[in-house]
DNA sequence: TGTACATCAGTGAACGCGCGTTCACTGATGTAC
DNA sequence: TGTACATCAGTGAACGCGCGTTCACTGATGTAC
């Protein structure tokens, strides 16, 4: 039956919200069109009433998920909050580069230009809080934080012994500048 | 046909090793038991007498992707050789933890557990190359290292910019300290 | 060494399932009067 | 404001395809004599 525009809207973020964290519990492959229709309280049939594809979705869901969050922590203490147990297991909830990354490489030019504009700016934020000497040096700084962090959780997830990961997180956030 | 054991033993080899190259290249996902087949010059039919399925073959596959290169370059020489535009478009022959990190995180605990026991060779590796002055030091630098280097690859590979691509490797790279 | 036969690696058709996607239909919305 | 009707969001069955996996069969291997 025929819907309010304010539930169309709504229906539509759902749909985006929904994907986002299946997406990154599961995988892009993990997840069918079906299953996020499912959570976001709809059937299957309504998806192509809102995207043309699966992968369309892939990469609004990604791009939603890679809006900077309203409230800017200072770096520092956004590199805290990254490097923790808390985040390596909230995998609906985490970082895209870190949960998605590897996939995102091989998926559509949509989704890796998002991520793209995501990872410049990233960066910049980084490079403004860093206390190097010359813009160069902050950038340096900025882009080997973040290649850190990114690559640390990736390995603290991935990894089968508990120790070890830990480990992972608290080394590479000792060894990090910023935190 | 039977064949003889000898080619029993190259075929399987064969498979192992197109299985390694196809899904670096296109996800564990985006490749199917025949496309493997197919390049280990054999048809799909004949998968099931090597391996129970497709799963244990990608555990065995990614085990055989992370064994040591019989000639072990000094850490900075693998280092400069790891963060490359070369190393970036080789996927197929490339890093599995930057190539299937994330998917591997998802995979079975054979996976996970081949990739926890290639991560601990390559952190003792790059400790033992370490110029820190205690072991814990040592140990912390080749987290942060490793880290680094993993993070830096695979955000060169997801990036639709190649500048942007080449500076994330050059100045992870300059931010080393084993380079 | 040569021969007969049991073994078994490989083939390719087939199965069953789940996926992305389509579509005829339903019934609530919201507009025109 | 109330009523009639066109619109269209949502439903759920269905489609078509590709995948992992199975299996009856083939014919080369390698063993027993």
């Amino acid at each position: 039956m025929k819907v309010s525009k304010d539930q169309v809207a709504k229906h539509r973020e759902q749909i985006v919200a929904a994907a986002g964290r299946l997406f990154r519990e599961r995988g892009f492959d993990g997840v069918t069109v079906a299953d996020i229709m499912k959570q976001a309280g709809l059937t299957h049939g309504a998806f192509y009433g809102y995207f043309p594809s699966k992968d369309a979705l892939i990469a609004e869901a990604a791009a939603q998920a890679l809006v900077p969050t309203p409230q800017r922590l200072p770096a520092a203490r956004y590199v805290d909050n990254y490097l923790t147990v808390r985040h390596r297991d909230d995998r609906a909830g985490g970082c895209i580069f870190a949960g998605l990354g590897t996939e995102a490489a091989r998926g559509s030019g949509a989704l890796r230009h998002a991520m793209t504009e995501a990872l410049r700016r990233q960066l910049d934020r980084f490079a403004a809080e860093s206390d190097g000497k010359t813009d160069k040096a902050r950038r340096r700084a900025a882009i080997a934080t973040w290649s850190s962090m990114v690559g640390a959780l990736l390995l603290a997830r991935l990894v089968d012994d508990d120790a070890l990961s830990q480990e992972v997180l608290e080394e590479t956030r000792a060894s990090l500048p910023l935190a």
